[in-house]
DNA sequence: TAAAAACTGTGACATAGATCACATTCATTT
DNA sequence: AAATGAATGTGATCTATGTCACAGTTTTTA
């Protein structure tokens, strides 16, 4: 159950068997059902989570009602309301499952333990963020710089995984136009060039 | 000189005067006049940088010449191409001296010895991090669900600031619009409500 | 397996913001 | 102090994308 876990933080950093047996004992192992939710605005995230299996989204709704999803996270990605789980402030996210999922929680007490214990997930959580600091970075400069349809093909190629598993609309909310663009977006790929 | 340094870390962690003792050693001291470079597209990052004194900003250039800025620095804050830093690759991003500015730089290889040789540093730069991430993502999600007008007010009120300091068509540009649609919700704003 | 819900496409029209062009004011440099 | 460049404002027009409305298809649920 944890292996695919230990693979990925192997990935980064290194640690020994010893300190994975330890933290193992923190995260506590979850299944989601499609359409079921880990996290309700409003809400406090009380866990970071860590996908085995399945894929989740992030999303807002704004003021007209309209959804805008912050992320996608599929096998071996890590998801939750960052803000809202260190401060313990409400959440303005919710979080989806779009698949039945296997997920891996960790509290907050048990994160700060972990960290503070074992200092190289320290540095595995700081890398983690890290890239996804530079990879929201080039979102944001992509979203002033591109144009949806540039956008889309990015995405194509980087994640064909995500567009596959993903209805189109949402594909669209994260994109950040209407389901209506990128349905012409895709008719005009699709006959022109 | 480093007092300022001294005084932003132990906001965020603690530190004894004899670890802040060595890790003065590791950064150089460097002013930069206003409109000089600490970086250009096509070089590589070699600094992470925090600024003492003045205000530094970090952009790109698009493919049709547009201008589209990442982040505004100012007394007390970091900047440097994340990405580029950590890679060696070459980055996509000018910083520019907007005022004659003192800074203390770092390399990399001092980071990862000072990252390396005082744990607290790594929790103070993955804190760092996080609460850049945090702040992102807000503005990434500000962009696909407010209006111009709504993305400037808001950063009128949390960052007055930055408005009095930077040209209005770099406020612009951070926001996403042209210059031209900054002055005309500007004189809507003085005139209507 | 029937009904309901979710998803996708497309036409007609509306709009926020971009583009281009020119004028004016303000700041730097020599 | 003059001259150059930087910054700002504003009108006219254009365009990418949004909005609304309806229809057809696929998936889920009872």
């Amino acid at each position: 159950m944890f292996d695919f876990l230990q693979k990925k933080v192997n990935d980064t950093i290194s640690i020994t068997n010893e300190e994975f047996d330890y933290a193992k004992t923190l995260f506590q192992p979850k299944k989601l059902r499609k359409r079921r939710f880990l996290l309700e605005e409003g809400e406090t995230c009380i866990y970071t989570t860590f996908v085995e299996k399945g894929l989740l989204r992030s999303y807002t709704i704004d003021d007209k009602g309209n959804e805008h999803i912050l992320q996608f996270a599929l096998e071996g990605w890590w998801s939750g309301d960052l803000y809202s789980f260190l401060t313990g402030e409400t959440s303005e996210y919710n979080i989806e499952a779009l698949e039945d999922s296997e997920l891996l929680l960790i509290t907050k007490e048990s994160w700060d333990q972990l960290l503070h214990e074992i200092p190289a997930f320290e540095r595995y959580f700081r890398i983690l963020i890290q890239n996804n600091l530079i990879a929201t970075q080039r979102r944001l400069m992509g979203t002033f710089s591109t144009t949806a349809e540039e956008r889309y093909q990015k995405l194509l190629k980087e994640f064909p995984d995500i567009i596959q598993r993903v209805p189109l609309h949402m594909i669209a909310s994260y994109l950040g136009v209407t389901r209506e663009t990128l349905s012409r977006i895709r008719s005009q790929m699709a006959s022109g060039s």
